[in-house]
DNA sequence: TTTAAATTTTAGATTTGTCTAAAAATATTT
DNA sequence: AAATATTTTTAGACAAATCTAAAATTTAAA
């Protein structure tokens, strides 16, 4: 069965908030979607209905096995267009995310498996997201938020938790990029901001907000 | 003003319809968008509200030159591709026409601009047909109906008036496909079929419904 | 040239996805 | 624990795109 562009934004919305938030909000759904709640809670009715999710009105709701699933096959789908764009068409980074909401609904999966091939089978798109294979399995890569990442350990920039041009300006000012090697030096509580140091060279600071949407792996050294 | 999908499928279904009908009938869009005529009415007066066609009821419509724009770029984009499917992801000519359907409907310039550089400006797309440019031209080739063709005068198979697999598969039985030379060699009044001479070949006999679903052009000996 | 047939349009209804405003339920604060 | 604020849901409405059935118009036929 087939799904409708707008359940699959709603879907894949409230698969990306509950892997941080366990139990989804109708509000933050709709602040996400930039709709109004009342249309949030249309739409968990009838995702409820054809058995998504798990929801009790007024209780908050989540997917159900099947619910995320069909998520997974959104983002896959979302990811593999993302790296078409990129590494294909010579899109920027930034300029991306639009396109790719739109291509994501595209119905066949003939067409996404091909690409996939086309593309040699990526494993993570251009942002460092990891991409779901067909049976919506996911290499897992021990991505931490950039806030929560020990002092002194080296790790590597892997994904970045926003799409918007003013932030990339802000990385590229700060010569950041996905595979650059990151340090955390030091944290000042005052401002939450951290310094860090940038492929072993430049010290910068980086202020908590840019962190919380930075996201780093650890670095080891397998040789 | 961009337009809705199903606004975008009448424009494109009302534009190749008058190029053989000179005025388009209601009935002769809902049969081809298998909808019905009184649907194909409501349409009507939005896009004539839009200012994209010349429409007084009962009396039969055509696209203006703003629709006429409107519709190649949405052509442009379906025969764009249609190549990309068939020459990048390696679909079958028979395969591609449901997918750009959908993809046809995508919205972003930028994307077709880079999807056209990256399959290297084609002029033709798999089925033979030409691909208008950014600004609406496309290449005119002298394109005739093989049922119109002189006899003994050798033409080359350039395009194919219908995508279904059976006419694919009965094509290929006969041995005929895109950039095959052919000679019209005997007509038969009795059922209207024809004897033609494939790759100056084979000697096989077309019914009347399907010379009618192939095109060819002339083959001039320009060295 | 009237009558019959076909085509086209209107009228009214339905589905999907959205909205605003008001009511209901839950959370928070004093 | 009351009062207040926030969140969520309901109620009712609307636009887009479609439908069926009936009316209007045009075309073809007897």
């Amino acid at each position: 069965m087939p799904f409708t562009a707008a359940e699959e934004n709603y879907i894949k919305t409230i698969y990306l908030l509950q892997t941080t938030e366990r139990l989804v909000s109708t509000n933050s759904v709709a602040t996400t979607l930039e709709t109004s709640a009342a249309s949030v809670t249309d739409m968990l009715k009838k995702l409820k209905l054809k058995k998504l999710l798990v929801y009790e009105k007024y209780k908050g709701f989540k997917l159900n096995n099947e619910g995320k699933k069909t998520a997974l096959s959104i983002i896959r789908k979302h990811r593999l267009w993302e790296t078409f764009l990129v590494n294909t068409l010579q899109f920027k980074w930034d300029e991306v995310h639009e396109v790719a909401e739109q291509l994501e609904h595209i119905q066949s999966n003939q067409l996404i498996d091909h690409l996939d091939n086309f593309l040699g089978n990526p494993q993570f798109d251009p942002h460092g997201d990891p991409i779901p294979d067909a049976s919506g399995k996911m290499p897992t890569l021990s991505q931490i938020n950039l806030t929560k990442f020990p002092l002194h350990i080296p790790g590597e920039v892997c994904s970045v938790g926003s799409q918007s041009s003013d932030m990339l300006s802000l990385l590229s000012h700060k010569h950041i990029e996905i595979g650059s090697k990151i340090i955390v030096e030091q944290f000042f509580p005052f401002d939450e901001s951290i310094d860090v140091k940038i492929n072993n060279k430049l010290l910068v600071n980086l202020s908590a907000k840019l962190a919380e949407h930075l996201y780093v792996k650890k670095l080891s050294y397998a040789s």
